[in-house]
DNA sequence: CTGTGGCCCTGGACGC
DNA sequence: TGCGTCCAGGGCCACA
């Protein structure tokens, strides 16, 4: 499922391939992948442009073409963004195809809650689902004082609270658990109840987390991979996430499962108060 | 404000 | 082997 790493991964690898290409032809197997803006269809708006970049903002793929128009691409958990350097027939469950003048971007998604949206870049930001995300963790204008702000607000459990893409941008249910237990603290802890000590380490434990699923190129738990079809190299570096059961690799004591903001969490009961 | 649960979806795991 | 059931979950929405 991708999460800001995931994500990431995908820009850098699909960047590589299809920036300065123009889309030349674009096949909707599955029209409800994609939407348009105002009355303006997805294809009247996107195709014949030049993708001249790819951002990214949360867990949000945001690719830049000409003439001021984005589309917004959100892979939910089973979403992928594959390039072929050549011609190739659509997969089972591929629901767009772009084509380029050097090569095939297909959009699949075997789930089908992914989604592509075209809309005109100076609106991108107040009149999309951007609008309300938080900080972005690995930027410099997320500091301790900022988490503690938004914490503040929130009388959530933790792990809820940072699964809410308003308090911060990025994090989903794997990386939430694993920064958790790396600040050893509870999920099950009130937001707005942590010291001055605990968010400067649960501050420092998300930024280091996601840098390492960057630098593991993501998580490939089940359904990521890149760009290219590779998978991520995080999966082994996992301390409490799919581990439910399983010894703490610093403790040893049984890792805990429980429910929360209706999501499977883990988590040590020992390493984290 | 907050928590819960449903919705969208399919494939894989599991029990009998 | 085959069928039914449950689970995975991001974002959004209705409801208590």
């Amino acid at each position: 499922m991708p999460e800001l790493p995931e994500v990431e991964t995908i820009r850098r690898t699909l960047a590589a391939h299809i920036k300065d290409s123009r889309i030349k032809d674009i096949s909707l197997i599955w029209p409800s992948a994609v939407c348009g803006w105002k009355d303006k269809g997805f294809k009247e708006l996107v195709l014949g442009r030049r993708i001249t970049r790819l951002d990214r903002r949360g867990k949000y793929l945001l690719i830049r073409l000409d003439e001021e128009m984005t589309l917004i691409a959100h892979m939910r958990m089973t979403g992928r963004l594959n390039y072929y350097p050549d011609h190739r027939e659509p997969e089972k469950h591929t629901h767009v195809v772009f084509t380029l003048e050097h090569g095939e971007v297909h959009f699949s998604d075997v789930r089908k809650f992914g989604r592509i949206q075209a809309i005109p870049t100076s609106l991108c930001i107040q009149e999309s689902s951007l609008s309300k995300l938080g900080p972005e963790p690995l930027e410099p204008e997320f500091t301790p004082i900022v988490l503690k702000d938004h914490l503040a607000k929130k009388r959530v459990a933790l792990k809820a609270a940072l699964l809410d893409q308003c308090v911060l941008a990025g994090l989903g249910n794997i990386y939430v658990d694993e920064s958790l237990f790396r600040a050893g603290i509870s999920p099950q802890r009130q937001a707005n109840t942590l010291s001055e000590e605990e968010i400067k380490q649960l501050h420092k434990s998300i930024q280091d987390v996601l840098q390492a699923g960057i630098d593991a190129r993501g998580t490939s738990f089940r359904d990521y991979r890149d760009a290219n079809g590779e998978k991520g190299q995080f999966e082994q570096a996992l301390q409490v996430y799919g581990r439910g059961g399983k010894p703490c690799r610093i403790c040893g004591k049984t890792l805990e499962r429980l429910r929360l903001a209706g999501r499977t969490t883990v988590y040590c009961p020992k390493c984290q108060k």
